[in-house]
RNA sequence: CGGGGUGUAGCGCAGCUUGGUAGCGCGGCUGGUUUGGGACCAGUAGGUCGUAGGUUCGAAUCCUAUCACCCCGACCA
């Protein structure tokens, strides 16, 4: 892309609304901004990263044989009903009328929508296991919204549901989720942990979060060496003690901040018992169909991301989820016709390599160029002016490092790709 | 919802205490010189001071109400 075509929208100063430095940063590196308290709009560049995430998650989901759907966000009151919810979930459960004086909501999770689905159209444990996932807008009438995307009322989640005709069944897919979900936190380049943690209101037995591993995290986690723990609420439980101090000298563990990203759980039969989700089994009876559900914030990973990686001089993205993988720098190409001629051929040269490149072409000078793409966090720097295009190279830099080289072309290519 | 705070130009802010009709920096636009780490010179546009009401000869400034936004707490991917 060139930046001509791909509008960047940087800022010097910080909005005075943005406390937190993921906040700050992605307002001011142009990746969203606001509509109002808890919403946010994606500029190109957060869109981008947005789709990087959500890809990794689809290979690792598809990998384990789970399908890719896609339901309603605005779902009607009757379903909400019959599991109980309607009544349960409170006011974060954003409610609304149509012009039949039907009730409806706004879906902050989907167990009923899937449930309904599945009963449909599942009568036989031959048709089990089924395994399905959306990635879609979740909207949560959030109490207090805060942080930018961190506690956004309208944000993008991906939720899976898995759906057995036994609790064997089920244990053996949550397992398996658990190691999808270790291998898309590998993947997406960030320090993680998953925890023991309390199913809250969702329902169910058993649940697992994962959380990325940040200073500035809201979350307490309790880990061990191996980075394995618990969370701070079911340590709490657990050893019988409030206090933090005292429940880090009792457990010997390790206390860490952390971002809580993931949430899986074993549902059981919650969602099936009170809609009537059933199944035939092999023996000619009926039961209500065992169900897990398996959740990733996306667009709080986006955040995450950034509160993990970061420094005074802005985002510092991992090559898994940058929006580009190299900016090509021109110095002075709307008079020079050589630089301008040698830049474009260096970015054909890129982007026939595959690589994910993003060519300035803005006139503007070197030091706001360079101070916007190490602000927006792009790995690789190249740079261009009228010395590199006689001498047939380009300069060189990392954004995690300060020096800078002159190179053949060549062999840059070669270190980038490798 | 309880506690605290902020609304003045696109962004960051000053002015408010002690009323007299709005200013600075950045950004924008035009022209020129520039472009090797956020350039310089000259010019220029842009604000019913969140909204409504009140006090006053006169309100950004004082009073009342209201809305929005932010922070702390309860809740959460």
């Amino acid at each position: 892309m060139r930046v001509s075509h791909f509008p960047i929208f940087t800022l010097k100063d910080t909005p005075a609304d943005a406390e937190v430095i993921s906040h700050k940063l992605m307002i001011r590196s142009g990746m969203i901004r606001k509509l109002s308290s808890g919403q946010y709009s994606w500029l190109p560049l957060g869109l981008r990263v947005i789709k990087k995430i959500e890809d990794i998650i689809r290979i690792e989901l598809e990998k384990i044989g789970c399908s890719e759907i896609l339901m309603p966000s605005v779902q009607p009151s009757e379903l909400w009903q019959e599991s109980g919810r309607w009544d349960q979930y409170g006011p974060e459960l954003l409610r609304f009328t149509d012009r039949h004086q039907r009730d409806f909501c706004l879906g902050p999770t989907f167990e009923e929508v899937i449930t309904d689905l599945i009963r449909k159209d599942v009568s036989s444990y031959k048709q089990l296991p089924i395994n399905l996932f959306q990635i879609s807008t979740k909207f949560r009438d959030e109490i207090r919204p805060r942080f930018g995307v961190m506690r956004a009322r309208e944000f993008i989640m991906k939720d899976a549901y898995s759906f057995h005709a036994n609790q064997q069944s089920l244990d053996e897919a949550y397992e398996v989720y658990k190691t999808a979900y270790n291998n898309i936190f590998k993947n997406l380049m960030l320090d993680f942990t998953v925890v023991d943690a309390d199913s809250g209101n969702i329902g169910g037995n058993e649940s697992n979060e994962f959380h990325v591993i940040a200073d500035t995290g809201e979350d307490d986690l309790l880990l061990d060496d191996q980075l394995k723990g618990m969370n701070i609420e079911i340590a709490k439980v657990k050893y019988g003690e409030d206090d933090l101090e005292a429940l880090i000298k009792k457990t010997n563990l390790t206390h860490k901040k952390g971002i809580e990203v993931g949430h899986i759980f074993k549902l059981g039969q919650k969602y099936s018992e009170t809609m009537k989700a059933k199944v035939t089994t092999k023996d000619s009876k009926t039961v209500d169909m065992f169900m897990g559900c398996y959740g990733i914030g996306v667009t709080r990973i986006v955040a995450a991301a950034i509160e993990q990686l970061h420094d005074d001089k802005g985002i510092k993205w991992p090559a898994s989820i940058t929006p580009f993988n190299t900016v090509i720098i021109e110095i002075d190409g709307h008079k020079n016709s050589d630089v301008r001629a040698y830049c474009e051929s260096v970015y054909e040269s890129f982007i026939e390599k595959d690589i994910e490149t993003i060519y300035d072409d803005r006139d503007a000078n070197l030091g706001k160029k360079i101070k916007d793409w190490e602000l927006i966090g792009i790995p690789n720097i190249v740079i261009i002016g009228k010395n590199e295009s006689n001498n047939n190279t380009v300069i060189f830099k990392k954004r995690s490092s300060e020096s800078k080289s002159e190179m053949d072309i060549n062999n840059l290519l070669d270190e980038i790709i490798s």
